[in-house]
DNA sequence: ATGCAAATCTGATCCAGATCAACAGTTGCC
DNA sequence: GGCAACTGTTGATCTGGATCAGATTTGCAT
């Protein structure tokens, strides 16, 4: 059976439309909005919104489909970073440097709104320049909370324990931004989950199984359903 | 014999007196500096600098000694999240949050400079604050570097590359702040080390035994020398 | 110096997960 | 519609590192 959820987030809660909203961009024309905001940019699958070694220009929120980054470090072609949902912003990791340290790409195909900072800076008055860098300095908060969060994934002994963080933290993110928690699509390939979580694939495949025998999740491809939320909560604390 | 080196950054070299001088707060009778910066205050072993669930309010800048930052984070009682060496700063990880996340305690006696963010914000200009939330930027991008390097440690598959990695990252961060990077001591136990890199103990100990038989450094309790980094360096590409 | 507690080291065992290999299912492309 | 290429799945094997149990060293306090 299929499970339909929804995929976009509505305009209203897009956080770069709140963004800009917040940088006192949203005049009743729309005109500094419009001069610095590219709304609801369709991108294809595999597209690459940015990569590593270019000069940061924009900052993207992701309205639809969903992305994924990597980056090349410590000597590996490539590790996969983060994912990007429906909802959340990419691109934050670059505030504060001159080059993008990551390559970005569309995972499922969708639209982003697109936020150029050179335009930005150049309109910009002392009140403007402060409330931008508050919310600059808000975001590189969150990220490197994110960033805290996958940190520690190094300190889980078991395969089931990453997985299973992995799964709540999706559905915290999920549900954040207004989709259901317990029931969600994985947009990424058992491939990148296992670069992600510095896994195998062969034993991410198994342990999803596994907890799917064990009735805590419900896997069918990449539909997921969390049967028990609190049971995968308790793992990581074994 | 015994390894002797540098142990401390000279007041010119303190990061958080450059941060005072961009800041704008060295005036010539120092007032306004030492209205804000507490310098050169004494800390001793397992001293806590701060703890988590802490309201938010100093930056320290390790002026000699060492500090560990750990953090109950995932489950798990409390992991390891980093270390500070001397000339580098601890609790930039608050910035943009309301709590502290971590707790710092010092691992070695040494001393540190404090900077009150609240006296700070008290008396600021417009023109101030723009410059204070400048080098806050800077020094939120330095730290998600750090924490986007940690991140790729889980990207690692064998105990050898997590050990490499971890020496050559400390090599890196001590010479970038005066001290030799062939030649230092380790300020923290075997054990914080195995926590740090998601390792047991028994493992780093077998693995620096190791790398010490190959001839890729030498190790004598806390004191280290890298023999050959480029070879290290290569075992991190394999 | 001396002694004691903490830190470090060594050895032995065992298992989770990497790796290899073969195959099935899916997608998209001519 | 059918072939090619990718993605996912399963089974079998093997090894690196966790774990447990001790021995030894280090460094601090007196």
């Amino acid at each position: 059976m299929e499970m339909k959820v929804a995929t976009a987030v509505a305009c209203r809660d897009c956080a770069l439309y709140q963004t800009a909203k917040v940088l006192g961009l949203e005049t009743p024309d729309c005109s500094s909005l419009n001069r610095v905001v590219l709304r609801d940019h369709p991108v294809e699958k595999n597209e690459v919104l940015y990569r590593e070694g270019d000069s940061f220009r924009y900052l993207y929120l992701v309205h639809s489909g969903s992305c994924i980054s990597s980056a090349t470090i410590l000597g590996r072609k490539s590790q996969v970073m983060g994912f990007h949902l429906p909802g959340e912003l990419a691109g934050i990791e670059n505030i504060g440097q001159q080059k993008c340290n990551h390559t970005t790409r569309v995972l499922e195909k969708g639209s982003v709104c697109q936020l150029d900072f050179l335009m930005l800076e150049e309109t910009l008055g002392k009140d403007e320049l402060i409330r931008v860098q508050s919310y600059l300095l808000g975001a590189s908060a969150i990220h490197a909370r994110q960033l805290q969060w996958e940190r520690s994934l190094t300190g889980l002994q078991t395969a089931e324990q990453r997985v299973a963080a992995f799964l709540l933290n999706l559905a915290g993110r999920f549900e954040s931004h207004g989709f259901p928690a317990q029931k969600f699509r994985l947009p990424m390939s058992r491939d990148a989950i296992a670069d992600y979580l510095g896994l195998a694939m062969e034993t991410v495949i198994r342990t999803l199984k596994n907890l799917h025998k064990k009735e805590l999740i419900s896997t069918q491809a990449k539909n997921i359903e969390i049967l028990n939320p609190t049971a995968l909560n308790a793992l990581l604390r074994s």
